[in-house]
DNA sequence: GAGTAACC
DNA sequence: CGGG
């Protein structure tokens, strides 16, 4: 796992985001046993992430609009892809982005990133707006994780031996981002297929 | 199942 | 009160 430490620019990704979101609102979706996921979620790309009562998976649709997803822009792609490289993974070309948006207050469990079909492609997440405590795990959900300060613009790559760890964000603490206001984003670019 | 809550 |  490698982290770029204030890697992206936060601005230019904020107007793609609010662009992305006019096509395909952010959502709160839900689990298989009706539990609610604590953050908005919104993808574009070939594919999206969507979680339901039939259970997590990729659609091609946007199950909200029936729309395809938004395409994915242009210079999310640059990022993904040179982030990824500088983390040593050259050739990344990921076709779906998963953004998720944490109001104050909201976290997400220990979990790990399955549903795609190539483990061997990294995913490459990016932090945007206000900071918070990211959780790294083990390859078992019991493992006890260690903590990772996050803050606007850093960069993470997961691949190789650290692309199916567990892992998870503590509920974000009130705060005032001048960009993102009193939100978290959270861009995840996968190879879903 | 990326959910929460109760209980020890 | 924190962890299981």
């Amino acid at each position: 796992m490698v982290l770029l430490r204030r890697w992206a620019d936060p601005a230019t990704l904020l107007a793609l985001i609010q662009a992305l979101a006019e096509q395909a609102p952010f959502r709160f979706m839900t689990t298989r046993r009706g539990g609610k996921l604590a953050a908005a979620m919104t993808s574009a790309g070939a594919s999206g992430w969507v979680s339901d009562a039939r259970g997590y998976r990729y659609e091609s649709r946007d199950p909200l609009t029936g729309q395809s997803w938004p395409a994915m822009p242009d210079a999310f792609l640059v990022l993904a892809d040179t982030a990824a490289a500088e983390a040593g993974f050259p050739g990344f070309a990921p076709d779906t982005c998963l953004i998720n948006r944490y109001a104050v207050r909201a976290g997400m469990g220990l979990h790990r990133d399955g549903d795609e079909r190539d483990f061997d492609q990294p995913i490459v997440s990016v932090s945007l707006g206000l900071p918070a405590v990211f959780l790294v795990g083990g390859m078992e959900k019991d493992e006890k994780p260690f903590s990772v300060g996050l803050e606007s613009g850093d960069v993470l790559v997961f691949g190789g031996p650290a692309r199916l760890l567990f892992h998870g964000i503590r509920p974000v603490k009130p705060g005032d981002d001048p960009l993102f206001g009193p939100f978290r984003y959270n861009l995840t670019f996968r190879r879903a297929r």
